[in-house]
DNA sequence: ATGTCATCGCGTCGATGA
């Protein structure tokens, strides 16, 4: 089964893209950041129709995530927990389902971590608390040793590999050591990060701004990742980037990324 | 590192976020 990950920028400007790509490529389960949609304004019917599940957490204007799934929820979380000392989090960013595939448990969580720029305000340290949170919480659902997924857009170019340009990424959020860090901090819990198991090509990029001329020149960069547990690495089939709708008519600044889990 | 894009607000552009 197909399980992928996707920032669209917008439900409002990327409904056709949307309904294009779900036809298109048919994954079972995807994570949707981005929304930019209260929940009540979310194409629900629309996509239901097309054989979905659907489950959001939006907000106004910004960020918002959804799940949709061929497999009904066993359960749905939405927000990452808070840690002790935090102060609550308006954005939302975090939504987690529980699916039974063949006679076994597969937990998905879809994320928008902040992006934390500029690194002299509060988004930075925002950023890294929030990747605190994300860690506490993974590790805590790891003890359950289920097939676990945590995919959606990171935030985080891992290595200088990962970037068309390592240079001009100096110092940005995205790039900073701290950044880099704590989504290696993450990793090392014990999660295969998919596309990196799968290939260690450069180029390999899931994000090409909107300026500059950035998708001509190839100045991309690879920050929409996919964690698996060891329980769900031992499913992990295929990956794939589906680099193609970045020339697609009005097209999000991020492209569809996607696994082959053996079901 | 900015040649752009999306959203909101009550306004037909500016502020904000990425």
């Amino acid at each position: 089964m197909k399980i992928a990950t996707w920032n669209i920028n917008g439900i409002k400007a990327r409904h056709d893209n949307v309904i294009a790509w779900l036809r298109e490529a048919q994954p079972d389960i995807v994570c949707l950041q981005e929304i930019k949609s209260v929940d009540e304004a979310f194409p629900r019917s629309e996509i239901e129709a097309l054989g979905y599940n659907v489950e959001t957490h939006g907000q106004k204007g910004f960020n918002g995530v959804a799940l949709l799934s061929k497999l009904p929820f066993d359960e749905v979380n939405r927000g990452l927990p808070l840690l002790d000392g935090d102060a609550e989090d308006e954005q939302a960013r975090f939504i987690e389902g529980a699916f039974t595939v063949g006679d076994g448990p597969l937990r998905v969580a879809g994320i928008y971590l902040p992006n934390g720029n500029p690194v002299d305000s509060a988004k930075f340290p925002y950023k890294l608390s929030w990747m605190r949170r994300l860690e506490a919480w993974a590790r805590a659902r790891l003890e359950l040793e289920e097939p676990l997924i945590i995919l959606g857009d990171y935030n985080v170019i891992p290595e200088p590999v990962d970037c068309h340009d390592p240079r001009a990424w100096e110092g940005d959020a995205l790039f900073r050591p701290e950044s880099r860090s704590a989504f290696r901090a993450l990793c090392h819990l014990g999660f295969s990060e998919a596309v990196r198991a799968a290939t260690a090509a450069s180029e390999v990029y899931t994000f090409w701004d909107f300026q500059a001329g950035a998708w001509q020149k190839n100045n991309g960069i690879r920050i929409d990742h996919m964690l698996l547990s060891p329980e769900a690495a031992d499913r992990l089939a295929a990956v794939s980037i589906d680099k193609h709708t970045r020339s697609w008519e009005k097209p999000s600044d991020h492209v569809p990324v996607w696994l082959d889990y053996a079901a």
